[in-house]
DNA sequence: AATGCCTCCCGAACGGCTTTCGGATTCGCT
DNA sequence: AGCGAATCCGAAAGCCGTTCGGGAGGCATT
C-alpha cells in the first residue's frame, strides 16, 4: 500500500501516463503505448489490465458526431421534484430513456441535471413529457446552440 | 448522393451499426465488428475508414475514473459576460484551462455552460478566479454531487 | 443491348500486434 | 540471509490489421 490519505485510491506515474494516452487515443495500440511510457509491451499489458480491473479504465468509446447520426440537438435539462417527500429514486426512474446521455445529482436549487441528445425540438417536447411523467418532476430546460468543444481528455 | 434532405448527411444502415458498436466499444476488434454487422473484415474495415474522414468518427477515447486520478469534483459553471459588448470569443480565452471539459453556447440568461472537472473546492475556486480574469464574466456554479451515469452511447 | 464507370464487396497474404508464459530482478519483511 | 510479493522483460504462438487485386451490381451513355 503506497496510499498515503487511507482514503483515495492514488496512482503511480506510469499509470497515469497510460490513462493520459489512453484517454487521447482510445485505439492505440500496446506497442505504441509501450514505447510512449517507456516500458514493454508486456508491461504495459499488464498494467493496462490491472487498471481495467481496479475500475480505473472505465470502458473505451467513440465519439460520433451528433449531426450525422440524426440527433444534432443537445439540452441540459434540471429537474426539480413536486413532491418533495417521494423517495429519490429519480436515475432509475429515468435511465431507461436512451436520449439521456449523463444524470448528475447538484447542489443548488434544483436536484438533479441531465444531458440530452435529440433530433429536434418536437423530440425534446416529447422527451420532456417522458420525463416529466417517469420521475414526477418539473423541469427546466437550456438548450445548447453551439458546442466549441466537448469531452476534452482530462489533464493527468 | 442518397441523401434526400439535401442539407443533413443522412447515414446509411451498416454504418449506423457500425457506430453504435464502436459507440459501446471503442476498442473492439475488426474481426468482432464485421462479424456484428454482418460483412467482411476488408468491408468493414474501408467503411470505418471513410466514417473516419468523414468526420461521423470524431476519435476514440478511454473513459477514465475521475476519482482515482485525483479530480473528484464535477461542476457546471454559467457564464455571464460582464460587458455586453464585448466580442464574443470566449471558447478561445477559456480553452487554455484544462479543468474545462465542454463548453457550450447555451440560449436563455446565460451564455454558456462550462462542465469543468477539478481536484478540491480550491481548485474549484482557482479555477473560477481564472475563467473571470480570462473571460471578463460572471459565474454562476453548481456543484455535482454524485453521478448516477454519464456519457452513455446514444441509441444510433 | 452493350459499354464503361463507379461503388461496394470479398478473399488472400504479409507483416505487425496481442496475449501468455517463464524467468530475472528488486524490494520489503521476518 | 532468506523468503514472498510485485514488477519487469523477452520469446513464441496465434490472431489481427492492412493492403491488394478482382468480381458483382447499378447507372448512364452510346
Amino acid at each position: 500500500m503506497s496510499d498515503k490519505s487511507g482514503n483515495a485510491p492514488e496512482l503511480e506515474a506510469t499509470d497515469r501516463a497510460i490513462l493520459r494516452e489512453l484517454a487521447r487515443d482510445g485505439r492505440c495500440s500496446f506497442t505504441d503505448l509501450a514505447e510512449r511510457v517507456g516500458l514493454s509491451v508486456s508491461a504495459v499489458h499488464q498494467r493496462v489490465r490491472r487498471l481495467e480491473q481496479r475500475g480505473a479504465l472505465q470502458g473505451y468509446a467513440a465519439r460520433v458526431d451528433g449531426d450525422q447520426i440524426g440527433l444534432p440537438m443537445t439540452a441540459f435539462i434540471s429537474l426539480t421534484p413536486i413532491d418533495p417527500a417521494a423517495p429519490d429514486d429519480y436515475p432509475q426512474r429515468l435511465e431507461h430513456l436512451p436520449q439521456i446521455e449523463s444524470c448528475y445529482s447538484v447542489a443548488g436549487d434544483e436536484s438533479y441535471i441531465l444531458q440530452v441528445r435529440v433530433a429536434s425540438p418536437l423530440g425534446l417536447e416529447e422527451l420532456l413529457r417522458q420525463i416529466r411523467e417517469a420521475a414526477k418532476v418539473s423541469t427546466r430546460t437550456t438548450v445548447v446552440l453551439s458546442t466549441p468543444f466537448e469531452n476534452r481528455p482530462p489533464a493527468i
